[in-house]
DNA sequence: TTGGGTGCAAACTATTTGCATTCGA
DNA sequence: TCGAATGCAAATAGTTTGCACCCAA
């Protein structure tokens, strides 16, 4: 179950509904967090989605904050995404696709995967599954 | 300039050539965390330089540590790898190269860049050069 | 009522920084 | 000698945990 790109944002009923699809009880945090979350397809950060939250009408805490990402992203409503040693990024697109880091800036962009063809993955090692592949091209702003 | 993969461990004064060649003063510090990281190539983290370094002769405080690794990591000497939210890990083998990484265990395998062909990189945004590109294969055991 | 689920403050961990001291050239 | 490097401690930032509270069964 994935969740469109460029859509209007999601009514609140349809976020309740998509937390019970996905087995998580819809609590009125929860359902704050995955309003900001799904608004549209974008990489966020827990700082900014509290600092988001804040702004709005309910009450949410860092730890809850926090908490929710990581639920959401082990019940698979959203992608955690590691490129930056000292924060994680949640990323709400869920099609197959890779990341352009902008390491100056902190940007980051997604890159279609069908983009990057790789050939001839390696033998995995023993009794192992592959979880999941990323590809993360980092790139800087060329000095002039 | 590179460190070659499975060669006996380098000498002190080997060590600090090296330190030499890469414009940074040899300091005590500096050659005994050198010392550590390329007896062999392996993958470490700041917490495990700083216990070696403690089982060993010389006095190295936490802060050094990781300066030190950042510093040698700014100079080439070492390649930084992103994979852990949690943690950053060293890689003494500079080598080009992709990741498996064990995300039960923590494990951080090597593989060839040879062995993984990459086609048709996307067009990049303009005004930027890559800095890298990075190949993170994330598996786990397979539940028996 | 009651036991698991939830939310939050406080704790914790990895890393960085400021500054007095020491070291290397 | 003297600027650079170190060590320590405290600060910081991101993240996790312990526990009181709440709600459905």
């Amino acid at each position: 179950m994935e969740y469109p790109r460029n859509k209007p944002a999601k009514a609140r009923s349809g976020i309740i509904a998509l937390l019970r699809e996905h087995g998580i009880t819809p609590t009125q945090q929860r359902v704050e967090i995955g309003h900001i979350l799904f608004a549209r397809a974008q990489h966020v950060s827990a700082e900014l989605v509290l600092e988001r939250a804040r702004q709005g009408s309910s009450m949410v805490s860092k730890a809850t904050v926090y908490n929710t990402l990581g639920l959401f992203a082990d019940k698979g409503l959203i992608r955690e995404v590691i490129v930056d040693p000292i924060k994680r990024f949640y990323d709400t697109n869920l099609a197959p696709h890779h990341h352009i880091y902008h390491t100056d800036t902190g940007m980051l962009e997604d890159v279609d995967a069908a983009d990057i063809k790789m050939e001839c993955l390696p033998d995995l090692p023993q009794g192992t599954e592959v979880e999941g592949v990323d590809v993360i091209i980092r790139v800087r702003h060329t000095d002039r």
